[in-house]
RNA sequence: GGCGGCGUACCCAAGUGGCUAAGGGAGCAGUCUGCAAAACUGCGAUUCGGCGGUUCAAUCCCGCCCGCCGCCUCCA
């Protein structure tokens, strides 16, 4: 059984979806997505990563699931942007949103089933906001319109914070037309110069927090089963959209709300205001790695944390993770090799463990998707594998092993390469042919039939400074490794 | 000030009221090997930030303290 932390009870519970239409378990999730006005940095991955690795995960236990991720195209600093630059802020909102496809591309996050733009939803934020206004939770000021927070006695149920913390703690400067400083604007009446639409208040644009109610209503119904985003985003932008969504339709809104924790720089949160950001392009870029496999190091590097857990970003940590999946792919390699011994399916261990493994890894998902352990059981599978595959497997066997490893690991984006693929260098112009590699191979074998260990090694060694690295196997083949 | 979270070996990181406190990376030693690499085996926290309390029993529950972080303003 499933149990997810949610954070609006603060408490672990058992997951049961909402819509059990037949025999199939719908899940119908939302996650805010980012404000589309700079390119997207690590912090913004994991997130992606994380509710990526939970569709993934339901999908495996064969939910049929409806992900919807939305992104942020009207907002301030859009606007401030496109003024800097000369530009209009809708060029801007496209110019990263292209940029985030691309980001997503890299990381191997696949679209979710809907990415609404906010301004395709006016006309639905609009309507939200008459209702909240009919039903006095919100009201009109000089075109602006505004939540009337102390009218929705929910408030603060997500947060826990009470409405008199919040008024002692306001650093805000008050917008002097509200009735309360609490109160948040669900559409702001435009200036000159900013993005603007026709509404019963007269021209404007939405709120931030209008949004989200809209579109997560709109495309999942009033009443849906996870809510997800950053910890950052719990208050006040969570804490709103329940206040809206609710405060209209009087229905629960989001069942389960699910929210990642930070990755760190040195300990610290990296932010755009610090300035300790690296954007995803950058990682990339940097990486020594070629592109797909710097993708599955990141994976890696994400799902070994629990996704509420803090995790810090650092060379070090990224090396470490490149270090345990070679270890994964050295694996993969030796079971592609052709058997030389006919006889010996000695593996009864293994084939325990083999079959107790799905448990172990649902066991671990299922508690809050605990993706750290089942990275774990992966290891210990591994290390049940290597310890009979010197003796080499039979090929269904060793073809049941590959299986059950890409299978797993794909819930969590892994080994999604052959190892092919995986030990391509990023410099592939300066790797040397693989006919060259052959041909030096077997300068080798004969040097090391003739006892000349000298040339032997030393071959061995110029090899290795390009990258490719020989390993002899007891039957005296060798293996090469780049 | 209010609210929330964290502190487990050199690093990363699970976890549990009592059974050897997982696993990985790095390190060291051994097996294997012409040597190496890989793989395997062994070693590595008498202890889970500190101090008290509850309990037959606490790293896990409670209280206090120390340290760190986050949210309360836009933020994944």
């Amino acid at each position: 059984m499933l149990k997810i932390s949610n954070t609006l009870t603060g408490k672990k519970e058992p997951f049961r979806s909402r819509g059990t239409a037949g025999k199939i378990k719908k899940v119908g999730m939302y996650v805010c997505g980012i404000t589309v006005y700079d390119r997207c940095h690590l912090g913004h991955a994991r997130s992606a990563v994380v509710f990526d690795v939970i569709r993934r995960y339901l999908e495996y236990k064969k939910y049929k699931v409806r992900y919807v991720k939305n992104f942020t195209d009207v907002d301030d600093k859009i606007i401030l942007r496109a003024h800097k630059e000369g530009r209009l802020w809708i060029e801007v909102a496209e110019t990263y949103i292209q940029a985030y496809h691309e980001d997503m591309a890299r990381l191997g996050v696949p679209p979710a089933d809907v990415e609404p733009r906010a301004t395709e939803y006016i006309p639905e934020m609009i309507g939200l906001i008459q209702t909240l206004i009919k039903k006095k939770v919100a009201y009109v000021i000089d075109g602006n319109v505004y939540y009337r927070v102390k009218q929705f006695n929910g408030y603060g149920k997500l947060s826990k914070r009470d409405t008199e913390d919040l008024l002692a703690g306001a650093r805000v400067e008050v917008d002097e037309r509200k009735e309360d400083p609490l109160d948040f604007a669900l559409w702001k009446a435009s200036k000159p110069g900013e993005p603007t639409w026709e509404s019963p208040w007269g021209p404007g644009r939405p709120g931030w927090h209008i949004e989200c109610s809209a579109m997560s209503m709109a495309l999942l119904g009033q009443t849906f089963d996870i809510h997800g985003g950053g910890k950052d985003l719990i208050f006040p932008h969570h804490e709103n959209e329940i206040a809206q969504s609710e405060g209209a339709t009087g229905k629960p809104f989001a069942r389960y709300w699910v929210h990642n924790g930070f990755v760190n720089v040195n300990q610290e949160k990296m932010s755009k205001s610090l300035g300790n950001f690296f954007t995803i392009q950058e990682i990339f870029e940097k990486s020594p790695w070629p592109e797909a496999v710097t993708a599955e190091v990141l994976r890696y590097f994400l799902v070994s944390t629990q996704y509420r857990s803090p995790i810090d970003f650092s060379d070090e940590a990224l090396k470490s993770a490149k270090a345990g999946l070679d270890n994964f792919y050295r694996m993969f390699q030796k079971l592609d090799e052709p058997v030389a011994t006919a006889s010996l399916p000695r593996g009864r261990k293994l084939r325990v463990a083999l079959k107790a493994f799905p448990k172990r890894f649902e066991a671990a998902m299922d508690d809050d998707f605990n993706t750290a352990l089942a990275v774990s059981e992966m290891q210990q599978l591994r290390a049940a594998v290597n310890a009979v595959l010197d003796q080499g497997l039979s090929r269904p066997l060793s073809q049941a092993v590959q299986k059950l490893f890409r299978k797993h690991g794909a819930v969590l984006g892994l080994f999604s390469f052959s190892i092919g693929q995986w030990t391509r260098t990023k410099e592939t112009g300066t790797a040397i042919s693989a006919a060259d590699v052959e041909q030096r191979l077997k300068e080798r074998d004969d040097a090391r039939h003739r006892k000349d260990w000298a040339r032997a090694d030393a071959i061995r060694e110029q090899l290795a400074d390009a990258g490719i690295i020989l390993e002899d196997r007891p039957d005296g083949t060798t293996r090469i490794r780049r």
